[in-house]
RNA sequence: GGGGCUGUAGCUCAGUUGGGAGAGCGCUUCGUUCGCAACGAAGAGGUCGUCAGUUCGAUCCUGAUCAGCUCCA
């Protein structure tokens, strides 16, 4: 059979027993923060199987998407070593809800141990032809029902059925609730079928389970005690791959046709054989070849499929492990010699083989190759950055290897390949015996040139290193230490294992062990501070409050219960409820119109009444499913007094064309971008509306728009909110198409919106009653979140006109902006001599530019529909004008600016020429001191400049005053500073020791700066006298 | 949630006791040459992520903020 048979042939038999064939969950749990992938069968009923939830059916079949990065069977770095260990697998299931002794009567009540034993047994041997000889059951010690049914319902050899204890054979959810025993079947895939009892469960390859058989059937308290459940339950679960290996009769798991199509295509795109080989890869080439297309086709699945539920590979959470799967797979890759981005190549054959069963990934295909390719090119950049950090680290630890043997070496820089080079000489012993003027002796290090007397050993670039020289040179190899290999690893992502591969090959070594101690050191660290932020802490500010709230877990007691609390807000704004727990500043009522923060959706505000007294809300919270509103200050309340509540109506309803609008949002952005775009998390506020979703690219200008007209018609349409959608069963729901994108735990009864035939969602926020409420919807911005994920930013309503109206303020900005600039524009125009044809530039064309963009707009008051677009047009295309006007004016005036130099400079050149001829000379040296007149510090320097390249050798000072401070600059030409003869700096220091200046500056070049004016021109006639001095020293 | 690192020209990056913003590649123009990343010369291109603070002076120091990378939980 082949593996799509096997899965069809597992539904199909349970189908015939009157269950449904329910789809697999997403792999990508969107709504339990606890549970990184779905990594079980039963992760679906979880809700059954606590009693919170319930199906309409009470037998089900499925195969469940999982993925397992962690646990106790499954460390991530053993996948692909052996032949059966996944990240990503199919379980196969078959579940019974509720009691038997309860039929619904149609035929399909649920079930209980006799018939799970009785079919598992029936469709192993009958169906699927098992030999009934090579299998084994086992049974919970204390379960004789179930080891009795095993004798009674099936044939199987009495000797086969095995009794083991809580470890093996009891099976619990977690540390309280659901538990119950679990039956087991294994299967001997010994050569002659010579297994017995003590090799099952024994961890022996060839003895295997294949079928797990859970019977849920008590409860257990917080005290450890068991309580029998009143419904009962059937939980299975049948590891696909690994029974495919069964029924194909292969030994490896990747042997089957689950895993051949993927290996013949990386066996294609690398070019390398694959042999199934087991042995251990030391050594050996085609076993590390195996190994490597084992991990690849392993991950890429995990890949493929959990960015086809819509996880992007990122930097925190879920998607973190996504992006380290992904590398250890490209690391696998490089041991296959590919250096570039190969696995998105292998989608399109998982596609093909299994988008029949999983649509989604074929729907998603495009989507996912791309995000595969991009972080297979995000690690390449890594890796390089890593390999140059490398680099640096080895050098440097081989200098200090050379050093501490006693080396005498120096470093030079390469600039034709941007390399330091070590410069191996001599050893202490041998140069100590020779003429050592050459060499200065730090204690055992040698810095020095290398003479012909001195053995020159070699010159070394790092890449030249090797083990033999490593060898040659010293007694111990270098060593990367514990810091540098955790510092490559913790910052730049570099993986350990390359770190020691690179070593190897120069023989070095690194500390390892040094290396896991760190690692610890950071996961404690982290796991430490993390343990303070169990209990959610707000502080809630409020015009001259601090409100601090805790909504830990514990703040849900005993004293509320969450079913007799009421939001009455999705009808009512205002009612009347009696306090159940106030606590500081919150407070819990049984009966609200608040709606508490959830789902995007924030919290209503407003007021609440109590004995006459009125207080502000000034936020409202949820924990679990009670809204908990914040009120301005903390007041203790009796329990039972009854409060009247009034909801700020203009804001909720401000909320509600928000959230509605996200919801044609939503839909208007699958109808134009594709059905891969899913909802990555929203925010509904008052004022506006962010919407993150997967997509890929910028959207055009025109996706923009399209969206926005989309939205806008439905709008006009005016498409009432059907009613009656509240509380409403799950299934009519799910029979109306309401998109589930979250992947939610649906409970048995939810809200649905639903806006004619064009949107309809779960969704428990408020809603305006119809489209028309909205007015108009405009997208403020249109932006990247993460790889993968934009954002939409957008306003309603009058929100949309206030966002016109900020904008144009913005550009009136900007207007100014630009007058401002023609301005000083025509300022440096003015500054130009006269006798330039450049001041008698024509600036009128730039003043009627300008004139005719300060038309101001007309923002109508009362409008608030599509006749806004026009104005929105028109202000885009004006902003795009004025900042075209603004580039070119901006242009314009630095190339004045740059001719006015240029002028000036020509100014500057007979004056300074002057200044040269009636310069002091001391000693063959210039030396001049002047006070001049500029504009800006700029031209000042521009003057000094100018002054040393004309001064031939030299000192110049020259000082200024500018904004009613002593500007003051000293330059050196670099003959003087060549010679050592005088440095800038030490003038300007004298300076401000005389005259209460700061300032310094390089050799040749030092400016100085001062508050008291007077000061320049007692500083500038003494100018010669301090050059002098110095000079004399 | 907690750490580490990065942000400088179109790209890859240099830039220390704080003192005039750089290199290579790419681009433009000219010349030489038509042999695979040809050679020579000239030139354009920067709010040094953003905002505050310290200072006579900040790419550099301090604080905040935004963005990216990376590790742990």
């Amino acid at each position: 059979m082949t593996s799509s048979e096997i899965r069809n042939s597992f539904l199909k038999f349970f189908e015939e027993r009157a269950h449904t064939i329910v789809p697999s969950a997403p792999v990508v749990p969107y709504d339990d923060p606890t549970l990184l992938f779905a990594n079980a069968g039963m992760n679906q009923f979880k809700d059954v199987f606590l009693g919170t939830g319930k199906r309409s059916y009470t037998r089900a079949t499925d195969t469940q998407k999982c993925i397992r990065v962690s646990g106790k069977h499954n460390d991530l770095e053993e996948v692909g070593r052996d032949t059966y260990h996944h990240t990503f697998f199919e379980m196969l299931g078959n579940w019974s809800f509720g009691d038997p002794s309860e039929p619904d009567g149609i035929g399909r009540a649920g079930y209980y141990k006799k018939e799970a034993i009785e079919w598992a047994w029936e469709l192993l041997t009958k169906v699927w032809g098992l030999p009934k000889n090579r299998l084994w059951a086992t049974v919970y010690k204390d379960d004789q029902e179930a080891e009795q049914l095993w004798k009674s319902v099936t044939d199987i050899d009495p000797n086969h059925i095995l009794r083991f204890g809580e470890k093996d054979n009891f099976w619990e959810m977690g540390e309280t609730g659901p538990c119950g025993p679990c039956s087991e079947i294994h299967i001997d895939r010994t050569p002659d079928g010579t297994a017995t009892a003590s090799m099952v469960n024994a961890g022996i390859a060839d003895v295997m389970e294949i079928w797990n058989l859970v019977f849920i059937q008590y409860n257990r308290d917080e005290a450890g005690k068991l309580t029998p459940l009143p419904a009962k339950h059937v939980d299975t679960g049948m590891g696909f791959e690994r029974v495919c290996a069964v029924m194909q009769n292969k030994n490896s798991n990747y042997d089957t046709d689950v895993f051949t199509p993927i290996i013949n295509k990386i066996a294609e795109l690398t070019k390398q054989p694959y042999n199934g080989s087991l042995q251990s890869a030391i050594g050996n080439r085609q076993s590390e070849i195996d190994i490597s297309m084992r991990v690849i086709a392993d991950h890429v699945r995990t890949l493929t499929f959990a960015i086809g539920d819509g996880a992007t590979p990122s930097n925190e959470g879920r998607g973190y492990v996504l992006r380290r799967i992904l590398r250890r797979a490209a690391r696998f890759g490089r041991n296959l010699g590919m250096h570039e981005p190969f696995i998105y190549q292998l989608v399109p054959t998982l596609v093909e083989t299994m988008s029949y069963i999983f649509p989604e990934i074929k729907t998603n295909q495009d989507h996912i190759q791309r995000l595969i390719k991009g972080e297979e090119e995000g690690f390449n950049a890594t890796l390089d950055i890593g390999l140059r950090v490398f680099k640096d680290i080895a050098f440097d630890t081989l200098y200090d290897t050379l050093r501490t043997e006693c080396y005498s070496t120096s470093i030079s820089y390469d600039e034709k390949s941007n390399e330091r080079e070590i410069l191996i000489l001599a050893k202490s012993e041998e140069s100590t015996k020779r003429d050592t003027s050459y060499l200065f002796k730090t204690g055992n290090i040698f810095i020095g040139s290398p003479t012909k007397e001195y053995d020159n050993k070699g010159k070394y670039k790092l890449q030249d290193w090797n083990l033999e020289l490593s060898r040659q040179f010293l007694k111990t190899p270098p060593k990367i230490n514990d810091r540098n290999a955790f510092k490559l690893y913790d910052t730049y992502g570099f993986p350990l294992d390359l770190t020691s591969l690179l070593a190897a090959e120069r023989g070095f070594e690194v500390d390892a062990n040094g290396f896991e101690k760190q690692m610890e050191d950071h996961r404690s660290y982290s796991r430490f501070n993390s343990e303070f932020d169990k209990v959610t802490e707000l502080t809630i500010a409020h015009p001259g409050v601090h409100i601090p709230i805790k909504l830990g877990i514990d703040y849900i007691t005993k004293d509320i219960k969450e079913d007799d609390l009421r939001f009455i807000g999705y009808d009512a704004l205002e009612g009347t409820g009696i306090v159940v727990k106030s606590d500081g500043a919150t407070l819990v009522v049984d009966s609200t119109p608040f709606y508490g923060e959830a789902g995007g959706q924030v919290g209503d505000t407003g007021i609440v009444e109590i004995d006459n007294n009125i207080l502000n809300v000034i936020r409202t919270l949820r924990a679990g499913n009670t809204n908990v509103h914040v009120l301005e200050k903390e007041l203790a309340l009796a329990k039972g007094q009854s409060v009247k509540l009034k909801v700020d109506a203009d804001r909720r309803l401000s909320i509600q064309r928000n959230h509605s609008a996200t919801h044609l949002l939503h839909k208007a952005l699958r109808q134009i971008l594709g059905t891969h775009v899913q909802q990555a998390g929203s925010l509904v506020a008052p004022d506006y509306l962010s919407f993150d979703f997967s997509h890929f690219t910028k959207l055009t200008e025109k996706e923009r728009s399209d969206i926005e007209s989309l939205v806008n018609e439905k709008i006009k349409e005016n498409i009432p909110r059907t009613p009656g959608l509240n509380n409403i069963p799950f299934d009519d729901a799910k029979k109306m198409g309401a998109l589930m994108f979250f992947g939610d735990k649906y409970g048995e009864r939810v809200n649905v919106v639903q806006f004619g035939d064009f949107s309809t969602e779960f969704c428990g926020g408020t809603h305006v009653n119809n489209t028309g409420e909205i007015g108009y919807f405009k997208i403020r911005s249109e932006e990247s979140k993460a790889s993968g994920v934009r954002r939409i930013e957008a306003v309603t309503h009058n929100y949309a006109r206030e966002l016109l109206i900020s904008r144009e303020k913005e550009y009136l900005e900007l207007l100014t902006n630009v007058s401002n600039s023609i301005n000083s524009m025509q300022e440096i125009l003015k500054m130009f001599p006269s006798t330039s044809p450049i001041s008698k530039m024509n600036t009128s064309n730039y003043d009627s530019e300008l004139k005719e963009l300060q038309k101001p707009l007309n923002i109508p008051t009362n409008i608030i529909n599509d006749e806004l677009n026009p104005r929105f047009h028109e202000q885009e295309s004006r902003f795009q004008k004025l900042e075209d006007f603004k580039f070119r004016i901006s242009k314009k005036e630095k190339e004045l600016s740059i001719e006015l130099m240029r002028v000036k400079s020509i100014d500057f050149s007979s004056e300074i020429d002057s200044f040269i001829k009636d310069a002091i000379v001391f000693k063959g040296i210039r030396i001049i001191g002047r006070r001049i007149k500029t504009d800006s510090v700029e031209s000042l320097k521009a003057y000094g400049d100018t002054l040393r390249t004309k001064l031939g050798s030299g000192v110049g000072v020259i000082g200024m005053v500018n904004e009613n401070e002593v500007k003051i600059i000293c330059v050196v030409t670099h003959d003087l500073v060549a010679d050592r003869i005088i440095h800038a700096r030490y003038v300007i220091d004298e300076m401000k020791k005389l005259f209460g200046f700061k300032g310094g500056g390089q050799p040749h070049f030092a400016t100085a700066g001062g508050k008291e004016v007077s000061m320049l021109d007692k500083a500038i006639e003494q100018t010669v006298s301090i050059v002098e001095s110095l000079l004399k020293k």
